[in-house]
DNA sequence: GCTTGACCTTCCCATCATTGTAATCTTTAA
DNA sequence: TTAAAGATTACAATGATGGGAAGGTCAAGC
């Protein structure tokens, strides 16, 4: 059956809000909806599908850009998977960059807790920490 | 010798860009520069000090606001370090948090990639997880 | 003394993903 | 018929940072 959304059914549908949807419409992630005769956007099965499809790359931490990449993709039959694993990745690598500068961060500021007593006294090798620490 | 720096000299000696010593001052994380008679920013020892303690601050993942808060307690003599300790450990909290999800994220696309030949024919397990995965 | 280049000033705009607000119109259910 | 829920648009804000324009200033060299 082909059923239709609105706006808000398609945003529970796909876990994306409406400021949103309306937000990838408007930047071109997402062609522009089709309208009720009085202006409502109305979404098809396979609009929601790809709103799930968009929802799931942002999750996976994709940028818009990205995932337009990947959703034009999706919607070539005949590109080859190897474009697809690539782009896959390049993102990998980047977060695992992020992850990495986050650990080092966490290791960082985890020695200077170490080092300190917390308690009501004012030496605190923390602040001295950040103070005059030159890594 | 009490040296003095214009906004220059002092981004090159604390690590910060002229653009956001400027905008910490406007934003009131520092106190307005003492200026020359033609309006040039002036910097003592003391103030590139703080705005080295900033830059150590910012490069462990705090806010602005947070470092505003870790910059008064630093010149607070009086306060307790447990106040300093439990802020830095709310902190790796939120470190943690943010690497949990990125490392999420890794999993999951890894998954993937690991699913997909690569090469190119365009059946692509990349693409239809993203499509059809309900995690 | 004047030119030049490097550096300073302010102000506005852009990024990125997302949320909030306000004013207004439409649909739906009581 | 009316009230509530939900839709529309447009604009602003977040947070940390960068870019650029238009203009003033300083130091060095001729």
């Amino acid at each position: 059956m082909n059923t239709t959304f609105n706006i808000g059914q398609a945003s529970k549908a796909s876990g994306i809000s409406t400021k949103m949807i309306r937000h990838y419409e408007s930047v071109g992630l997402l062609p522009p909806a089709s309208r009720t005769y009085s202006g409502y956007r109305i979404y098809s099965d396979k609009d929601v599908h790809i709103l799930r499809f968009i929802r799931q790359a942002r999750d996976l931490g994709f940028s818009v850009k990205q995932i337009g990449d990947l959703l034009s993709m999706w919607l070539d039959p005949g590109r080859p998977s190897s474009k697809v694993k690539s782009m896959a990745q390049v993102h990998i690598q980047s977060l695992d960059q992020k992850i990495n500068d986050l650990m080092e961060m966490k290791t960082e500021l985890q020695k200077l807790v170490d080092c300190c007593h917390g308690d009501s006294r004012p030496e605190c090798p923390i602040l001295d920490g950040i103070a005059y620490d030159n890594t």
